[in-house]
DNA sequence: TCAAAAGTGTTGTTTGTACACCCATGC
DNA sequence: GCATGGGTGTACAAACAACACTTTTGA
């Protein structure tokens, strides 16, 4: 940090990818844009861009969020940094350092091409393969880190609009995580954690068209899980 | 990403921070430089320098890590990326974007000043205050994050040498944590959680002068912690 | 023989899990 | 009525916390 000189090291560009995530069909999905140029021309990628000159990573990826999903208020919406990724050869054209962020939807807008990108899509995590540059890893990284915080903190409401059912909560441990989880012991957790969610008094919503209409909660003021939501261990290995 | 330029933006410095702790004398200490020049002359600081033009971050970490400690070998050390620090005015000189990373080390080795550091020195986490940039809130988010994955990581082995008593153990989790643990009831987890530790037969060791001596256990193969070993809730609130 | 540190046992409480069961609604 | 999803109760098992107790060493 000392001797130092503006000009003294090859330039590095810095920019921040963005593992936009939602729940839409009871399936995990990402924004994908089609990139129009080369390197990796008409492949799949994440959105992402550049961090200006006057900005942090930070204040660029939730430009980039809102430029990518033309949502016109992104100013609730979780993001998250998850980690640098540095290696030397990651974009062919030159020293690419990109800072990368998860950002949670509740519901899943329309896409649209917005910003350089021609195209965006929503994609079924499952779906999406083969991206560019070292997208596949920053992809896998955003959903290993999403379904552990979903453990100890309360993002899962990060996943829900601003007022939802516990069974919509309830589904996004189960889709994020791949496991059943029972409804009547979820719900009796939940319930214990104080500041996880708070009731909206009165009001209700009949969810699948039949059945009892459920209560609904908004969700509360915790940030962590004390104790955590586990989910269950992987079979074979009895804890 | 596209319509690229390598000299179109201002150039973006890349630099590592580190947050290297250790305990001593059961205490968590960091170690710190003196700065040398402007800014910040004289003041202390997390170790740290610039990513070379054909390194990784986690490359340029791990180098500048043996540069500071002097330690010969740092390959097996814990060397893990916290976060990247890009707000615009983190440093008065120009862009810098940092990766800061958190280090663990079994023991305090001497502290030399390696480098280009004036000098470095060990320091009690609790005396390392008005440290240079934004390392004040480095060094408190690397501790924030240590603290939270010895509970669910088998992370505080890197802070014991390679043979260990399960009491030097568990002195890391209650200095880390800044509480006292049931040392039966610690003990009993420990064991209980497959890979976490492994005996070495026949071997032990007297830790205190007195008493009696230890059975010795190297880190095991297993990297999380299924249960995991919670610190006690802060007082009043019971679970 | 005592202090100190390691290690084992036991007991009561809490928590988790796997269910069975009731409630409200649309068809 | 009945299928569907919401919500409550309960009983067994596992895990946890607190603490008494034994063992092995140095002084």
């Amino acid at each position: 940090m000392d001797g130092y000189d503006k000009y003294a090291f090859e330039p590095f560009a810095v920019t921040v990818d963005l593992a936009v995530l939602t729940l839409r069909a009871d399936a995990l999905h990402v924004l994908l844009v089609e990139r129009g140029q080369e390197p990796f021309a008409g492949r799949w990628a994440l959105p992402g861009g550049f961090v200006l000159p006057d900005e942090s990573a930070e204040h660029a990826a939730r430009r980039e969020l809102g430029e990518e999903t033309g949502l016109a208020d992104v100013s609730g919406l979780h993001l998250e940094q998850l980690r640098t990724y540095s290696d030397p050869g990651r974009d062919p054209r030159m020293r690419v350092v990109s800072v990368a962020f998860a950002a949670l939807l509740p519901d899943a807008p329309r896409a649209h091409g917005g910003g350089d990108a021609a195209q965006a899509r929503w994609t079924p995590y499952e779906a999406a393969r083969g991206l560019a540059f070292d997208h596949d890893r920053i992809l896998a990284d955003a959903r290993d880190r999403v379904g552990a915080k979903l453990e100890y903190t309360c993002l899962a409401t990060a996943f829900c609009p601003p007022e939802f059912t516990l069974g919509e909560l309830q589904q996004v441990y189960e889709t994020v995580w791949g496991t059943a989880l029972d409804r009547p012991n979820f719900r009796r957790k939940v319930l214990a954690t104080p500041g996880f969610v708070e009731a909206v008094p009165g009001a209700s919503r009949l969810t699948g068209g039949r059945g009892k209409p459920a209560a609904l909660y908004r969700a509360g003021t915790a940030a962590a899980l004390h104790p955590p939501l586990l989910r269950p261990p992987p079979e074979g290995r009895p804890a």
